[in-house]
DNA sequence: GGTTTATTTCTCATATTTGAGACATTATTT
DNA sequence: AAATAATGTCTCAAATATGAGAAATAAACC
């Protein structure tokens, strides 16, 4: 009983099943055991569709991560190399982490969570480790020029980092504020919260 | 199969209720659709025994979110009524936030998430925007001060207090800085971060 | 317009989750 | 130490979720 049987955009084999999986991560993100029907309402497809893609739950499941993965390292990876200037790069990655929106929450849940095994012999995590090292040089920089107050420590620069670009995701998947606006404030917030 | 069949520490129907809704509040906030057992599991009892508490599903996600709302309205209007300088006012209201630990994390979303319908005659509408309406006003009367740079909305302020509340909750979750530390830090970095 | 491809609909088998009865086992209380 | 209360174990029925076959339907492509 679907309102829309038939969308008037058409698309080839790719495009649906990168749609079931941009669903699948928004869905995922907010509920991991989620029930796949929700999944394939939110991909606007039939579950029996979503099944033809996918060899099951597990695979999908995994294809999300991969697909974040590539996603975000991308985007990160190119705001890093924009510039020299360390305070300029963290300005850069810290709207790439925006622009990946929830993908990005995603992302930083797969790494970060208690749950999560962190194994140097996955190289899921290799990768992550090899971004974390270039945002943690970046802030040791910052540091040593004297841009950060002495207050905080690393670690802590790395919470707040991530709280604010989730908490942005986050509101301008709700509509909270105007998106333009968004990324000013989420860098002028940062930024200041630093003591740059 | 438990390893530890019977606990050294014994309790009576209200701790065992109570040590249920702590465990599900742990585990639906991270996966709203996760299986019963898996609650059963964090609270260190059986599923039977967590049937017997909670008549189904939807039971204990109501307690849950009675709990919550209790708890936090409690730490919060505590820390509203704790002073009569706004500025403090909203530091302890932050401290507050984050003594609430996960709880918080359950509480904002519950009122925030895109599902989530607003309605005047849920109770638990009525009493989140009593707070709302609080909390409005305290950052009013900063921007009135000019305690607030002009640069951010009060929208943003909003979105960046609760950022960092989730943020800081979660590293103390997964223990990536040291507890006591933290607060200092969440205040230091949303006071520099709302210009104050 | 006819062919091909992708998606839906309907159906069904299997797996998992849920909720509860009956009774054994362990704690608490007196 | 006997009675009482709470929890665990084992079991089972019902509900829900998962995955796939078969045929109908719609879209895309000559």
């Amino acid at each position: 009983m679907r309102n829309k049987p038939y969308l008037a955009t058409v698309m080839n084999v790719q495009d649906t099943q990168q749609k079931i999986i941009e669903a699948a991560i928004l869905v995922f993100n907010e509920d991991p055991s989620s029930p796949l029907e929700k999944v394939a309402e939110k991909a606007l497809v039939t579950r029996r569709t979503l099944h033809r893609y996918f060899k099951d739950r597990n695979e999908l499941v995994q294809l999300c991560e991969q697909d974040i993965r590539r996603n975000c390292r991308k985007g990160i990876l190119a705001a890093m190399n924009s510039s020299s200037d360390a305070l300029k790069q963290l300005e850069h990655m810290l709207y790439a982490g925006i622009d990946c929106g929830v993908k990005y929450s995603f992302f930083y849940k797969m790494h970060n969570m208690h749950d999560h095994q962190h194994h140097k012999a996955n190289e899921a995590c290799v990768e992550y480790d090899e971004i974390d090292a270039c945002y943690k040089n970046i802030i040791k920089q910052l540091q040593q020029k004297r841009k950060i107050s002495k207050h905080v420590t690393l670690e802590w620069v790395k919470i707040l980092y991530n709280s604010i670009i989730i908490g942005t995701i986050n509101a301008q998947v709700n509509h909270l504020v105007e998106r333009k606006e968004l990324k000013n404030f989420a860098w002028f917030s940062f930024s200041k919260g630093i003591g740059a």
